[in-house]
DNA sequence: CCTGGGGGTAGGG
DNA sequence: CCCTACCCCCAGG
């Protein structure tokens, strides 16, 4: 009765992302009551920010595809709808075609985009460090073709322009961007090591692509110069041992 | 207690 | 009109 919409500032945003990209996603207490991100979110419920990066996941999909996937009569609109928790779909489908289940489409792009948050790598995570993040962020569900789902999801998503090739895998796509939000106490330093701005800004300026995306790039930014390179670091050493272990190579940790 | 999921609704194309 | 962004409620761990 008395609460109105109260839109999410971009601040808080940025306090989300970098608090799901710290703690990741789920631990919404924790990244509550960490004093870095506390200030931002004094406003904020734990709830709130579920529901947030809820809505943040599904925006990442969404539209765009809107009435291809009303295809099938029997599934009302889109939404969400059936939810086996955090289970992937079941084994082997009989039917290897597209099996588009918008709400598992929804789970992939949001762990890949959780995946890629986590361990930012400016040169691109490769499709086995992706595979192997979400295999540890998730228990129970190992699809055998689940290496093949993920390839066909990170192909669609550069298609969609959210996320870009590189050499040595993906990563979040940045275009459109950086000035948005301009920090504007960036004075530390003239670096701006970020590889920005070679990136060709041709002008995906779809609806849908707003700037999430975008503030995603400059959070990156601002977090990875901001805070530690041992994090850095240390993220590009697991990502070894897991691409090592992914072969089958025995790792001997020091 | 905290989390995930369902569902309602206001507001903007 | 439909779609998106927020918010509230409830059940399970």
């Amino acid at each position: 009765m008395g609460n109105q919409k109260q839109k999410w500032t971009p601040e808080e945003e940025d306090a989300l992302l970098a608090g799901v990209a710290k703690h990741g996603a789920g631990k919404w207490k924790n990244i509550l009551k960490d004093p870095e991100f506390s200030p931002s979110l004094i406003l904020r419920s734990n709830i709130d920010l579920k529901d947030k990066w809820r809505n943040l996941s599904s925006s990442i999909t969404s539209a765009q595809v809107t009435q291809e996937k009303m295809k099938n009569p029997m599934i009302k609109k889109s939404v969400r709808y059936a939810a086996p928790s955090l289970s992937l779909p079941s084994r082997t489908p009989p039917d290897a075609t597209v099996m588009d289940d918008t709400k598992t489409q929804e789970r992939y792009n949001t762990l890949i985009f959780e995946a890629l948050l986590t361990m930012k790598d400016p040169n691109g995570s490769d499709v086995g460090a992706i595979h192997n993040f979400i295999q540890q962020r998730i228990e129970e569900p190992v699809p055998h073709n689940f290496k093949r789902l993920l390839a066909g999801r990170l192909r669609s998503l550069v298609s969609l322009g959210k996320l870009e090739k590189t050499e040595n895998g993906f990563k979040i796509k940045n275009v459109t961007l950086l000035e948005i939000k301009t920090p504007s106490g960036l004075a530390t330093s003239s670096e701006t090591e970020d590889d920005a701005v070679h990136i060709t800004a041709y002008t995906v300026a779809d609806a849908e692509n707003k700037s999430f995306l975008a503030a995603e790039a400059v959070k990156e930014a601002e977090r990875v110069s901001k805070i530690a390179e041992e994090t850095e670091s240390m993220l590009l050493l697991v990502k070894e041992i897991n691409e090592q272990c992914l072969r089958g190579e025995v790792v001997h940790l020091a």
